[in-house]
DNA sequence: CTCAATTATTTACCTAGGTAAATAAAATTC
DNA sequence: GAATTTTATTTACCTAGGTAAATAATTGAG
């Protein structure tokens, strides 16, 4: 039986992120894609058009980190930014050819999530994503 | 109550991870660290003396990744690297200074550490630490 | 209406992680 | 023992994340 102190835990989990996140580009590597840009691209797909601000709000990041990886897929064709009303912001919106492979890189994404946590049941699954939610410096659930 | 199919899981993990990086590494720059570079140090004050490749094997990442948190801790006084008997590899310890400072750190860590996880129990961290191993393309556990 | 404050985005500079290919030294093979 | 293969490390080039400071446009105060 191995020992579960904090730093145990702590190490596990960013072992199993590392793993997972290269398991993850690997598989998306097929489509011209890396986690991030997934995530964006999920992220559009599910509310539609959204400012630079909305996504990096969304996706709790930092703002320069989404304008480096919008400009990746700006130039690898999978959204289009215009200028909004407000002329600060930036609108982004994914391209007909970014909205077109959407359901098979999800399918493909959903598949490779759930061989990632087939040694779970859902119950598991469940619990784990209470206890997740957990952790955190205010002890916030 | 939300969903917790694997999309929201892995959303979480990902968000969870960063979060606690992020805080990590601002508790540490008080001591003029980074968690890979501690992930390092108490790597060293548990083993000794260690070759490169010993460290990367046992953190789980990729070589290049060892040599160049290596070259900045080095230039930043925490470790020193000699030439082994085998002269490809580099026998890497810990300075005079950060063996010094070894105790300090892990203090403030432990205490982070606790604070992240006040929100759960021992027996939550304990079922929490055994669900996370079971995550894997190979549902190992 | 003008000037100060706020907001959205970007730029510059940092750490961390990955892959592929290059060295250099040791181990193996013939 | 010379040539091939393996092993340890590095280099070059990529994505992703962070902070601090710079722009640029909008809002608000007076």
């Amino acid at each position: 039986m191995q020992n579960f102190d904090t730093h145990s835990v702590f190490h596990l989990l960013h072992q199993q992120v590392r793993m997972i996140t290269k398991e993850f580009n690997n598989q998306l590597s097929d489509h011209g894609l890396y986690h991030s840009q997934w995530s964006i691209i999920f992220c559009l797909e599910k509310f539609g058009s959204m400012t630079q601000t909305d996504i990096w709000k969304y996706l709790n990041v930092e703002a320069p980190t989404i304008t480096r990886t919008l400009t990746r897929m700006e130039k690898n064709g999978w959204v289009i930014r215009t200028q909004g009303e407000d002329r600060r912001e930036r609108l982004i919106e994914l391209t007909e050819s970014a909205h077109e492979k959407f359901k098979e890189v999800n399918r493909a994404v959903y598949e490779f999530e759930q061989d990632m946590v087939k040694g779970m049941s859902s119950e598991e699954l469940k619990q784990f994503y209470h206890l997740l939610k957990k952790i955190g410096p205010k002890g916030e659930e």
